[in-house]
RNA sequence: GCGCCCAUAGCCCAACUGGACAGAGCGCUUGACUACGGAUCAAGAGGUUGGGGGUUCAAAUCCUCCUGGGCGCGCCA
């Protein structure tokens, strides 16, 4: 409908002003939430104002004279050069019932970006040192959200969580459970000064002392961490992986950062950048000149022990992820790596995929009070508030609908007292009802024997009734704004506007009434229309849509 | 010291990337079930968008300075 108006504003301008439609003339056409102000307004007069030296009101009344369509009631003139356009009810009949007619695919709710392409999310990333704690649960909900919603815009999509399984972390993991291990057998071994201290670990050395009894004293000692180190990853994404699950958050690969190591990946891209002219040696390290490309300082790849940094294995994964043919690369990290945000743009501009997408998208820290007292979590001390524990105390629903209520970059406390209460107050169940209501609604209509199949559409003529389609109108013009932007919240807030005008018109007139049969099927094809809107959106962000509660 | 992010109603947050009178929820005040689910609805109070300056027909949004928070500035990952 969008798309059909601006073409004929934009014919009704070229005819009235010709050649004063520029490149640069980028009018918005958008849904008013003013029925004052009609059903669509264009700002294209204000636009025009300067270019053509005259009074913006003045042309947006020519344009108003000069528009007309079957679809169009009237357009008017409005506020300091607004062209406000009424609509017929006409239109909001025949897209509900493109709406109906989609099914299950429910194209009319989806926008057109990604035709195809392909799209690459990168999240979680948590690693495997240890449980997933809240912290990681917002990561995990945007990257899965974000997901969820380039695939219904049309990209195809791969997630992908990657595994920090090379490094110190790790050395220090092993050494962590091979000191619990060693406690086992009454061997006192000095427990690393920067080690692992959760409960977790303990339960680890057991596991391994039950598979392997004291059979790792009599091996070196390198091989015995090897056999901790592996146990303990294997067994830690394990239960990572369990978390997940348990949140319905779908991870298609966990790409292990040793494979780039043993692939040769990492080597073959520090070449690329070395032909590229953008490395050198000092102090006997090989550095990245990333100040060239607009980073504050040069950064180290290669350590002058022979090593590689944290960095350039991170450069060779993103560089292969482009190889492997992905037009998008979004990653959901933790707002505390934004350093690296620039040194890998630089990396990746160097290795000429300059034109190509990459988006980082930045989840604030979650903050966590107990009983007013601010908590610091730490996986290495041992401090932190699990996930699992909070999908168990308020359900995956509410902890995922909680989660994305917040746009990703704003900062928010999770106060640990009131997750159960924030769970009954949560806007998640305002939305789910709404779903749950309809869905009694459709039963009470076959009790009552109001026919739903071939709805007169054109006998929804209240005014409610027109705003609850135009909202549903709405619909794909947020998924998109999400998609563009990475902004998964503003699903959130769309279902809960959506679910507030239909709990509005359920109050204000009577849906399925026996006594007119064709007036209700009507009615009950609109909240039908509604529900299926509902459960799409709701399914988008992880979340179910209950026929009744 | 340098860099990134943030500041909006009593609280927690939105605001279609520069548009019309800044909007929801929680909390507060008042009302609504012998119609289809009250986990709901209807109404009210509550704002100099942290402060100053600038750009624009138009600023919460862009630029600049100030104040106050968060985070990052390793040959750690």
């Amino acid at each position: 409908m969008k798309e059909r108006l601006r073409s004929i504003i934009k014919t009704a301008v070229e005819e009235l002003y010709p050649g004063a439609v520029t490149e640069e003339i980028r009018f918005s056409v958008e849904y008013t939430d003013n029925p004052q102000f009609g059903d669509i307004a264009a700002n294209i007069a204000m636009q025009l104002a300067k270019s053509l030296r005259k009074n913006p009101k003045v042309i947006a009344e020519e344009i108003a004279a000069k528009i007309s369509d079957p679809y169009i009631k009237k357009a008017e003139a409005a506020g300091t050069g607004f062209v406000n356009i009424f609509l017929s009810d006409t239109p909001f009949h025949e897209w509900l019932s493109s709406l109906l007619n989609a099914g299950e695919s429910r194209a009319p709710l989806r926008p057109v970006l990604g035709a195809g392409k392909k799209a690459l999310v990168e999240f979680v990333s948590a690693n495997p040192t240890g449980p997933l704690h809240i912290g990681h649960g917002r990561g995990a909900v945007v990257g899965d959200n974000i997901a969820n919603i380039l695939e219904a815009a049309g990209y195809k999509v791969k997630r992908e969580y990657y595994v920090n399984d090379a490094g110190n972390q790790m050395t220090n993991l092993a050494a962590s459970i091979f000191s619990r291990y060693s406690a086992l057998f009454d061997r006192q071994l000095q427990f690393p000064q920067d080690g692992y201290h959760g409960e977790y670990i303990a339960e680890i050395a057991k596991d391994i002392k039950r598979e392997y009894d004291d059979s790792l004293f009599s091996m070196t000692e390198a091989s015995a961490l090897e056999i901790c180190r592996k146990e303990g990853i294997k067994t830690i994404l394990n239960c990572i992986d369990g978390t997940l699950k348990l949140f319905k958050v779908k991870v298609d690969d966990y790409f292990s950062e040793t494979s780039l190591y043993e692939g040769g990946n990492i080597d073959r891209t520090l070449k690329k950048m070395e032909t590229a002219g953008c490395v050198y040696e000092q102090d006997g390290a090989l550095w990245f000149a990333s100040s060239r490309f607009g980073d504050t300082e040069d950064r180290v790849l290669k350590k002058s022990d022979g090593s590689y940094t944290y960095l350039a294995p991170d450069i060779a994964y993103h560089d292969g992820k482009f190889d492997r043919g992905y037009d998008l690369l979004v990653d959901v990290w933790g707002s505390d790596h934004h350093g690296y945000i620039k040194r890998l743009e630089c990396a990746l501009e160097v290795l000429g995929h300059n034109g190509k997408k990459f988006d980082v998208v930045l989840v604030q820290m979650v903050g966590l009070v107990n009983g007013g007292e601010r908590m610091v979590m730490s996986t290495r001390k041992g401090q932190f508030i699990t996930l699992d524990w909070l999908i168990n105390e308020t359900g995956s629903d509410a902890a995922r609908f909680f989660y994305n209520m917040r746009s990703p970059d704003s900062q928010f406390e999770f106060d640990v007292e009131l997750a159960k209460q924030e769970s009954t107050d949560n806007p998640v169940y305002y939305v789910q009802y709404a779903h749950a209501r309809i869905s009694g609604l459709m039963e009470k209509a076959e009790i009552k024997g109001i026919p739903t199949d071939y709805p007169n559409l054109s006998l929804l003529t209240e005014e409610k009734e027109r705003s609850v389609i135009k909202k549903l109108m709405e619909m794909k013009d947020v998924i998109a704004a999400c998609a563009q932007y990475n902004e998964p919240h503003r699903l959130s807030y769309y279902l809960t506007e959506l679910a507030g005008e239909f709990h509005s018109y359920y109050y204000s007139f009577a849906i399925a009434d026996e006594n007119a049969k064709e007036l209700s099927g009507a009615r009950l094809a609109l909240c039908k229309g509604v529900a299926s809107a509902l459960k799409f959106g709701l399914n988008l962000l992880g979340v179910t849509a209950p026929d009744s509660m």
